[in-house]
This record gives C-alpha cells, structure tokens and sequence, in this order.
DNA sequence: CTTGAAGCTATAGTTGCTAGAGACATTAGG
DNA sequence: CCTAATGTCTCTAGCAACTATAGCTTCAAG
C-alpha cells in the first residue's frame, strides 16, 4: 500500500492533483489509513498511470472518464473507445494544421523584422493590417473552434 | 461611431469579449452615449483589429499588451517586438513537435484497433500500458511545459 | 407607443489543475 | 521518548481567457 506521494512518484504525477482526480470522481475514493491518509495499492496505480498517459496524449477529463467506463467492461465492443481515440486523432490534426500556419505567418514575420524603428516594425504592421497577412482569415468552422488548445500535459513529474 | 454590437460584428470578436478587454485594461475605457452605451471610434477598432489577430496568432494576452504598448511608441527600437513574436514563433513550433508526436501514437492506435471486443482494444490497451507506446515519456522541459495550449482563437464571428 | 433587439452591470461557470493556510500524522535522528 | 522535519489532511482561492446567466435599461423600427 502506497501512500499519496509515493503513487504520484511513481506515476508521475503531483499529490494535489490525485486529490482532485478523487475529487471530480475520475479515481475511486481512497482507502484511508489509521490515521486518515489514503492509501492505493495496484489497481489504484495502474488507472492513473492510465489517466497520466491519456492526458499526456490530449484526451480531455471527460475523454477520460469514458475510456476508464469502456475499460471496465472488456466483453463490449471496443468500437466506442476507437471512436473517442479517432476523435482526439481528429483534433489533433486540426490543432497541427493550424499551427503550420501560424508559424508560416510567424516566421515570414520575424524574418521581414529588420531591426529598425517600430514606426517600420513588421510585426507591429503585419498585427495591425489584417490584409497584410498571408491566411485570410485563418478562421476554423465553429464546431472545431473549441478544440484548439492541447490540455498542457501535466509536466511530468510529480 | 460605432456601438459595441457593430464593433464586435466588424472586428470577429464577440461583445462580451470586447467588454472583458475592457475590464481588464487591454482596450481604454470606451466613451459613453447619453444612455450609458458605450461607443467606439476607427482608433478601437484598429485596436480591436490588432488584438484579435494576435490572438488568432496564438500571443497571450500578456504578450498583446507588451505589443500595444510597444506600437505607442513608434520611435524605439522594434527590437522587444522582435523578441515576443520570436518567443512565440519558439512556442509555437514547440507545440508543433509534440503535436506531431502525438498524431504519430494516436494514429498507431487508432490503425491497430480491429474493432473487436475491449478485453483485446488496443486504444485501452496503449493507455494501459505505458510500455507498449513508442515515445517514451513524451516529456517536456518543465519551463516549456506551459506553454503547450494554444489559446483557442476566439470563433471569428461576433 | 409598443415591442423586441441590443445594451448595461455583476456574478458565476468553464478546464485542469496549482498554490496557500492551518491542522494532524508519520518517520528519522539523537 | 522526544523533537524536528517532512508528509498529509481539508478547504479555499487563483490562473488564462473567456462564456453564460440574471435582471435591468436603452434604443430603433413599425
């Protein structure tokens, strides 16, 4: 039996946010010592091994807690869990292709920035004037909108 | 001049969005109609303009007041502008790195998913075990480890 | 003149944590 | 056995960058 700090140690993950997995229900509630203080043991440890490397692949809490739902019962059809991974997939790619483009723009940016007075900053001009920029419009439909940001992977370590 | 509603529709920016700017210094105080409305001039909506693009170009919002700050005084050097849009332009690309990484597993996952029962469902299973997975820890700095997020970009439209 | 859209303020919610305060538990050293 | 240093407990508040809600006032069209 591990206690918190251990677990997170060994999963890689800080103490505060087990506590929190716990809280929002993502892990079961503790055993509790004696003297109040959980306690995990195996299965304890690999679910959030489970959780640590789902995050660490941008699944989202409530990705999450499907896939954990999925895992519990092994005889369903694992059609379910494919489809939540192709989604991610999904997102993944559209957050990639966005980011090419911006950093096209960045750069042709940062390289036409020729060190002189901001009155002839390309970087200010580029920011000021939309025309000036390549992507027109750079707009995603909305439905993708939401999904831009990669959830910051846990930075390692406990 | 133009009442909140049209600057947001002429901008792509949403109303209380604008208004948030507002609150948190990013955009002046606007000037006032008799019944309270605020109102605004070619000056906010070039601002506005500026804003929005550099969001859509992934700079924080720290970041945009350095930048409008910056272009207040067009006769320094545009060396600090230089500076941001180089640190983003790293951030960006590292993101891109891991994205790319990511998109790799997702799609060795994805691909190896036979449709068949959980119990043999190899999306749970890559998330089950940490082994099985080709990058291995897939860690970032932790100084870099923040900045993995783009900042979701604001739907267009108003 | 009335109705409905658009505006106002203020507050709370979102996601996925992280940080702090103040109190109790456990463990290592002397 | 005592003490000091950690570790853990709960609870609350904070971060970015908005978004949504409630309950009100103002405005433009018919």
């Amino acid at each position: 039996m591990l206690t918190i700090g251990k677990l997170g140690e060994a999963a890689g993950v800080k103490v505060p946010t087990i506590r929190y997995y716990e809280q929002i229900g993502l892990l079961p509630e503790a055993e509790r010592s004696s003297g109040n203080q959980r306690l995990y043991g195996r299965r304890a440890m690999e679910q959030l091994a489970f959780i640590r490397h789902a995050r660490d692949l941008g699944f989202t809490l409530e990705a999450i807690r499907d896939l954990l739902s999925l895992s519990d019962r092994p005889d369903q059809s694992c059609a379910a869990a494919d489809a939540i991974a192709r989604a991610q997939l999904a997102e993944v790619e559209s957050r990639l292709a966005r980011l090419i483009a911006l950093k096209a723009e960045l750069e042709r940016m940062v390289v036409q920035c020729a060190g002189g007075r901001i009155a002839d900053c390309r970087v200010i001009e580029v920011l000021s004037d939309h025309s000036l920029c390549a992507h027109d419009h750079l707009s995603v439909p909305k439905s993708v909108d939401a999904s831009l940001a990669l959830p910051a992977s846990t930075s390692s370590s406990n």
